[in-house]
RNA sequence: GGCGACGUAGCCAAGUGGUAAGGCAGGGGUCUGCAAAACCCCCAUCACCGGUUCGAAUCCGGUCGUCGCCUCCA
């Protein structure tokens, strides 16, 4: 039995589906500049989240949306003098490939804010029909705004576990809005001058930011989807309004089963995040220690504590995933080595069963690489449990069957190791020497074993 | 101020009542043409104080410290 903590009910519950078919929506980036590790984290979470459960037999339908309107995009495009689909456009292709790297599996609906709005609209006219949302003269636009009514609803804040009063009492009005609440928030924005817009019963505007999600888990996945998903730091506002909104909508709770949120990356001892400027791209990190490297690193800690970056954790990670490739790639013949591959396999489950405990089901995986070498160097055959090894490492998004990086030099390098194998043979150390040292210098490392040699890529 | 999380070896990090997983780094060996890898061995009593218990890192109370959300944020 699958056990995740529901974090609107504070507790670990019972993993039970409500169909044939899992249904997760997970809150996508903005795309208005590079994704960084802590993106990295979220969306690796979450692949292990799909990746787990497909293992374990269930099919996944997951959907994941990218915020293609906001007030970042717009002034980032204004003062990069370009246009916001063209900003937009770039920033996704960098994450899509980004994504690719770190093996993260793609969504099967990526939709877009802006291409939903008819929808949003349709939402938002009957919020205002039912009586949970007003439309109001903005003192910036000459379009109306339309604000949710925060006090419609008696259950506001059950996701974050506030009171209104609470959120009241901190909740802020910028200049220039005329909300009946501090606390109520925007489904449409009025279009001030110069911004893209689209036109509405309220004018011409744009939506609100947490709008856009409930549109589209509703069109894509249903009134009720088992799993949401996203970074901690969504729980509020942002997953607290979806839910207000949606289910004033649909009347059909809970709108999510199981609400799942990841910790954050801290630098040093502070959240890495943009605004603080404290990030490294994802693209960095790849650089750095590849995407078995990156995604080792995410999951040497548990999904829901914060995980910490430094260069030293980051190189761990990869020497880890370095040892882990080794043990899944040396020659070896066919056969289990002697080793007790059922109970890898189940101590893997029960790691994975308990919360999504990748630091154990990590272990697991070590521990499995660690007799298969041992096992190896006995001279028995230990393919069969290396087939273990690479399948358990792929449920957490591990590539560990590959040498990384590029694999085009394969065949020249296969040449090479062939041709130093017969210096070896003929004792002609120099020349051998010659070869390994210079692959070293291109990134390649050789190892001499008794089945043959092996090579990997920095 | 409200809500929440955390404090385990040099670093990262599991473990939530029965005498501390795993990884990285480090030290010592074995193996190897050399190297790398691998293998073997070594390396903590769990922030502090008090309590409950036959027994606590694990439960309760308190102290100190750190961080997150409450405003855009994965």
């Amino acid at each position: 039995m699958i056990r995740l903590t529901n974090t609107l009910t504070r507790q670990l519950e019972d993993f039970q589906t409500q169909g044939d078919t899992v249904t997760m929506y997970v809150c996508g980036v903005t795309p208005y500049d590079s994704s960084h590790i802590g993106h990295a984290m979220s969306y690796v979470v979450f692949d292990v989240v799909k990746r787990y459960l497909t293992w374990r037999g269930c099919a996944v339908k997951h959907v994941q949306n990218f915020t293609d309107i906001d007030d970042r995009i717009i002034e980032r495009a204004n003062r990069l003098g370009t246009t916001t689909d063209e900003l937009v456009e770039k920033y996704i292709n960098m994450y899509f490939d980004d994504m690719r790297d770190l093996n993260v599996q793609p969504a099967d609906v990526y939709p877009y804010a802006t291409q939903e709005v008819p929808e949003m609209i349709e939402i938002i006219q009957r919020l205002i029909e039912k009586g949970f949302a007003y439309e109001t003269k903005s003192t910036l636009s000459e379009w109306s705004d339309v604000y949710y009514r925060v006090s419609a609803k008696k259950d506001y804040g059950k996701l974050s576990h506030r009171t209104q009063e609470s959120l009241m009492a901190g909740a802020r009005v910028e200049s220039g809005e005329e909300k009946e609440n501090p606390a109520d928030f925007a489904l449409w924005k009025g279009a001030k001058a110069g911004e893209p817009s689209w036109d509405s019963p309220w004018g011409k505007g744009r939506p609100g930011w947490h709008i856009e999600c409930s549109a589209m888990s509703l069109k894509y996945l249903g009134e009720r989807i088992d799993i949401h998903g996203g970074g901690e730091d969504l729980i509020f506002p942002h997953h607290e309004n979806e839910i207000a909104q949606t289910e004033a909508y649909t009347d059909a709770v809970p709108f999510v089963r199981y609400w799942l949120h990841n910790a954050w990356v801290k630098m040093g001892e502070e959240k890495m995040s943009k605004s603080l400027g404290n990030f490294i791209t994802i693209r960095d990190g790849l650089n750095k220690v590849g995407g078995d490297g990156l995604r080792l690193w995410v999951l040497t800690s548990h999904y829901r504590k914060p995980l910490s970056f430094s260069e030293t954790t980051l190189e761990a990670a990869k020497n880890g995933a370095d040892r882990l490739r080794t043990a899944a790639r040396a020659l070896s013949e066919a056969g289990d080595g002697g080793i007790d591959l059922g109970h890898h396999r189940e101590r893997f489950a029960a790691a994975m069963d308990d919360d999504l405990n990748t630091p154990q089901a990590l272990a697991v995986l070590f521990d499995l690489g660690k007799e298969i070498n041992r096992a190896r160097d006995e001279g028995k055959g230990v393919a069969t449990a290396q087939a273990l090894l690479i399948e358990l490492g792929g449920v957490l998004g591990l590539r560990l069957e590959e040498a990384g990086g590029s694999i085009e030099a394969a065949p020249f390098i296969e040449l090479l190791i062939q041709i130093r194998t017969e210096l070896r043979a003929a004792k002609q150390f120099q020349l051998a020497d010659r070869i390994r040292e210079g692959l070293a210098g291109l990134a390649i490392t050789l190892e001499d074993g008794p089945q043959g040699t092996t090579w990997k890529q920095d």
